[in-house]
RNA sequence: GCACCCGUAGCUCAGCUGGAUAGAGCGCUGCCCUCCGAAGGCAGAGGUCAUGAGUUCGAAUCUCGUCGGGUGCACCA
């Protein structure tokens, strides 16, 4: 139940009957919201402005035949015109009422919707090259990508969580030669790893455990049969280890894509290029060097180049480098055509900063590869900026002193990791305290929604002393009184609640799960207030021991925030604890 | 040199795809715990939405320019 939408279709119906000739396209512009102040009433709509030019009316013109067709709703107690246009309604309680009851209906689905109307997308997220451990600098997309896809999957998408193995490059080259070394070691050689090449002690256990598999006998092989061997062993060592960082927070894919099976004879980057040819998308020609900045090792020569430019690029682009191999792009177009033939019409990337450059070319791709088609958003997410005490450390995979993924997890869990990452724009860079993570105030996010939930579960503990033999059950409360619910703060909070359908459906929309994460703050902020009020009102405490059928209302109420609360953390993926340790 | 992202209160950030008097937390100021719900509560101060133009009934939001910060810039992945 949204009663957003529920009165933006009434809204456009009146319109309509008012003026018969007005567009789809133009009445899809009105929008029935909360006011911004909510002494303004309960809901709010632009339609008379919106259609006002159109008309050739003046807007306030409009609103007053509009208005007057709401007077006998039954669900509005009054509706009036506001500055420029606006219209105001103020709803009937028990219209407020019916979202307590359809939250203890419909519970966890409370909000879900058909926006996706089941249309397939494929998320694709975290694509960390499998040379070691996920280090933080990869988290914050791993978890924006997954509650992404939750989210889109609440809101009726046929979601596919897809993880990009980028296992086809030169640096998996690298990562076996490190290997080669830590099977050395194994066997007991002296080893120093030259710079370049991969130092970290994770490889230790690959090269045991080639050691266990084939004893010395890899020593005396040719590189060209051992080789294969290796890079096979060190990569499913590798996506091992990622896999069970990322089940560290909660992260499970559908669908690993190993870039190395777009390769070789008759693969799909094969197949793709040459449809490309076929399609006159591909060409022989020579790049410009960039301006201002022409790299050292620039060579002018002719080379094969998408058309990149023709679907809104900067430049064409290369795709086969002048090692004969193809470019890392080429295998990238022949991936998204490969998810376009797999069916997916909807396509969203997830890609760290470093990657923003890309953004254009991978449009690009989709839309040459689908003909127009497919649409592909690719969301970056800025860096973060860990702190400790103050002060910034870094984190490189080269360098000796790494922090993983696993270091954060373990020392401020997985709620407090995925709620901080959420708790913020992708767009925007951001600091990671651990400190403040850390402390159990009403600083710390985490914490204060946490314990909104926990706070709602202690009130039916405490109903259970204090009015011993009431019955609580989820039957008891769905025929609750809440009509008695009518003090300003109970609507507030009610008000609230009934936001988050619409909530959600914007976030989806947008690809904002950082919405989601601050509605479920404002949720927590109005519960603590309105607890906080029972202190001085004791009207308004939850638990009331002289008046039961009041004491059951509020508990109907505590239930639809705490079950709301729910709905939200766990599309985030967020415990919600029922007491806090 | 070019492209993309960001610029909102002292600080950290929201702002629901163009709506009404721009919000929250922290910090600051002032009140409120002998007891019943203070791991707090109430109230207040604090803004040229970086800047200049444009689009229109209406701009923090859209367009262009400028300034400042970040990221990236054949053939790497």
């Amino acid at each position: 139940m949204d009663i957003f939408a529920i009165f933006t279709t009434r809204v456009t119906e009146a319109l309509l009957a008012d003026h018969p000739e007005l567009g789809a396209d133009l009445l899809s512009r009105v929008v029935v919201e909360p006011p911004r102040d909510s002494a303004h009433g309960d809901l709010s709509t632009n339609a008379a402005m919106v259609v006002a030019k159109p008309l050739g009316k003046n807007p306030r013109e409009v609103a007053a035949s509009l208005v007057e067709r709401f007077k006998e709703d039954a669900d509005v107690t009054s509706v009036d015109v506001a500055g420029p246009g606006f219209i105001n309604f103020r709803l009937a309680t028990p219209i407020l009422h019916q979202v307590l009851r359809a939250i203890a209906e419909q519970k966890e689905n409370f909000g879900k919707s058909n926006l996706g109307k089941g249309e397939r997308v494929n998320v694709e997220y975290v694509s960390a090259n499998p040379t070691g451990p996920m280090h933080v600098g990869h988290t914050r997309g791993a978890v924006f990508g997954d509650t992404l896809a939750s989210l889109m999957a609440y809101s009726g998408y046929d979601v596919t969580r897809e993880y990009y193995i980028n296992d086809a490059g030169g640096q998996i080259t690298i990562l076996a030669q490190s290997t080669l070394l830590r099977y050395r070691e194994a066997l007991g050689e002296k080893i120093e790893i030259p710079p370049g090449l991969y130092p970290g002690d994770y490889l230790v256990p690959v090269g045991e455990a080639l050691k266990a598999e084939f004893g010395n006998s890899l020593l005396s092989k040719p590189e060209h049969e051992v080789m294969p061997i290796v890079k096979d062993r060190v990569l499913s060592a590798m996506m091992e280890l990622i896999r069970a960082d990322l089940a560290q927070l909660n992260i499970h894919h559908d669908v690993f894509f190993s870039e190395r099976t777009l390769h070789g004879q008759g693969g799909d980057i094969d197949t793709t290029l040459e449809w490309l040819r076929q399609e006159g998308m591909v060409y022989e020609g020579r790049l410009d060097a960039p301006k201002g900045k022409t790299p050292e090792d620039w060579e002018d020569r002719e080379q094969t180049l998408f058309r990149a430019k023709d679907y809104g690029d900067d430049t064409d682009r290369a795709l086969i480098k002048s090692d004969g191999n193809y470019t890392y792009f080429a295998a990238d177009i022949a991936y998204h055509r490969n998810k376009y033939l797999r069916g997916f019409k909807h396509m969203v990337n997830v890609l760290g900063a470093d990657h923003s450059g890309y953004v254009k070319r991978l449009q690009a791709a989709v839309k040459a590869v689908s003909h127009g088609e497919a649409d592909i958003d690719v969301r970056i997410c800025q860096l973060v900026r860990l702190l400790k005490n103050g002060e910034p450390f870094k984190m490189s995979k080269r360098s000796g002193d790494l922090v993983t993924l696993s270091d954060v997890v373990e020392e401020v869990g997985a709620d407090a990791t995925r709620f901080m990452l959420l708790f913020r724009r992708n767009d925007a860079a951001m600091d990671f305290d651990f400190a403040l993570v850390k402390e159990q105030t009403r600083d710390n996010p985490v914490f204060y929604v946490q314990y909104a939930h926990a706070r709602a579960c202690s009130v039916f503990r405490k109903t259970q002393e204090e009015v011993p033999g009431l019955d609580t059950s989820a039957a008891a409360l769905a025929v609750a009184e809440v009509e008695l619910l009518t003090s300003a703060a109970d609507l507030e909070l009610i008000r609230l609640l009934a936001a988050w359908p619409r909530t959600v459906a914007a976030a989806a929309v947008a690809h904002e799960p950082h919405r989601i994460a601050f509605y479920v703050h404002d949720l927590a902020a109005a519960f603590h207030g309105f607890w906080a009020k029972g202190k001085d009102d004791a009207s308004l405490r939850f638990v009331n021991a002289a008046d039961p059928k009041l004491t059951l209302a509020r508990l109907a109420l505590v239930d639809a925030v705490r079950q709301v609360i729910r709905n939200g953390l766990g599309i985030l993926s967020v415990s919600a604890p029922e007491e806090l340790s």
